[in-house]
DNA sequence: CCACCGATTGACTGGTCAGTCAACCAACCT
DNA sequence: AGGTTGGTTGACTGACCAGTCAATCGGTGG
């Protein structure tokens, strides 16, 4: 046959990632033991590092994967020429928000151990994280040169407090501070833009 | 003398705590030994576990002390009566920049390593966090009943947007993302409550 | 001068785990 | 069958470090 005849059944990589996840996002990364990882992938202890060069290595694969998607989500946003910038802001906000319905764990993991815990894995990331920042920052600068938002606020400061609010709010689903049925999620995305665009204050 | 006679010469506990800050703010909780805690007091190791129970409760007591003094000008803020709602979210603003102004090392530890990091510190701590985000959502409620704030955003959302926001501004100065000047500390108070209450749409 | 007691010291222990490695196995080729 | 390759196994080791504890110090009162 021509067509793959030496892949493994099954994707034993794709499977350590899988399990990682979950155990990271029940246990956090520094509680969890490679043992542990292995066991929720049922495979052996030392097929993790014929994979991974390191429990770290692991993390920062599943950190790495889902970011270049958030990236990319707001490069999209961005260059589609007929949004507004509101628009832009929404679509930015409801891929954030998506992702976090569609994948809860997976979110939790790169919120809590890689973007919000910057002194140990974010350090590494920060130069990506920091692109997430400025592609926003960049939406929110062409918006103020066509007139949809004021000039007098810096769009890196703009930019810093749309995604720390956005993140809250994921940190207080994660932590059930909030109610996080399927309504909230929608009620979120329209709610975090319209916080920030038209403001608390009565128009 | 009638005043303290058996007071040592100086608060080994206090020093042991001060030490503490610039460890954690330097390297990190999970990165710093307990033996780097005593080198930077100048004190012996066993010393540290004289004043402590745990590692886990120098850091616990860093942020107790400090979170508590957050939630009385948070309550402080809320109860000026004369004061409007705007006015209250630019003092709780105000009192947190000052904070990171005044002792950023410990705001650092605070914010990376439990406010952050929920899963691991936060999670002891999630009910006085939670204190906090109560606080500042009854100012916002309060502002709804008086008119002073659009009646369709959810109070709790709004304070966790505002609160988020300015944390993420406190995590952009501390890791350097944003320039952290004297100006920039007084501009980034008005600008947040702007952001937040103004939105960034012109009006 | 001695007995006492809390503060202070730092060597030591026990347990934990990340990462290594030599052996094993299964598929495929010749 | 014999050989080669690469995935797979899990026991083992070496390092690390939180927390313990017995010894020492220094001040106070009898």
């Amino acid at each position: 046959m021509a067509s793959t005849p030496k892949a493994p059944p099954i994707d034993k990589r794709r499977q350590i990632l899988d399990a990682a996840i979950r155990v990271f996002a029940r246990q956090g990364f520094h509680a969890t033991r490679v043992a542990d990882i292995a066991d929720e992938a049922g495979v052996a202890y030392g097929l993790v590092y014929h994979y991974f060069k390191s429990k770290d290595e692991v993390l920062n694969e599943l950190f790495s994967e889902r970011w270049s998607l958030l990236l990319t989500a707001i490069e999209e946003a961005d260059s589609s020429g007929d949004l507004s910038p509101r628009a832009k802001l929404e679509a930015v906000a409801g891929f954030i928000v998506d992702s976090y319905r569609h994948d809860p764990e997976l979110m939790k993991v790169i919120i809590v151990e890689v973007t919000r815990a910057a002194n140990s894995f974010g350090r590494t990331h920060l130069p990506e994280i920091r692109s997430a920042y400025d592609s926003i920052a960049k939406i929110v600068s062409d918006g103020q040169a066509q007139g949809a938002f004021r000039g007098d606020i810096d769009p890196t400061f703009a930019s810093m407090s749309f995604y720390g609010a956005i993140e809250q709010l994921l940190s207080g689903w994660i932590f059930e501070l909030i109610p996080a049925g399927d309504g909230d999620f929608d009620e979120a995305k329209s709610l975090v833009v319209a916080a920030i665009c038209d403001g608390l204050e009565p128009r």
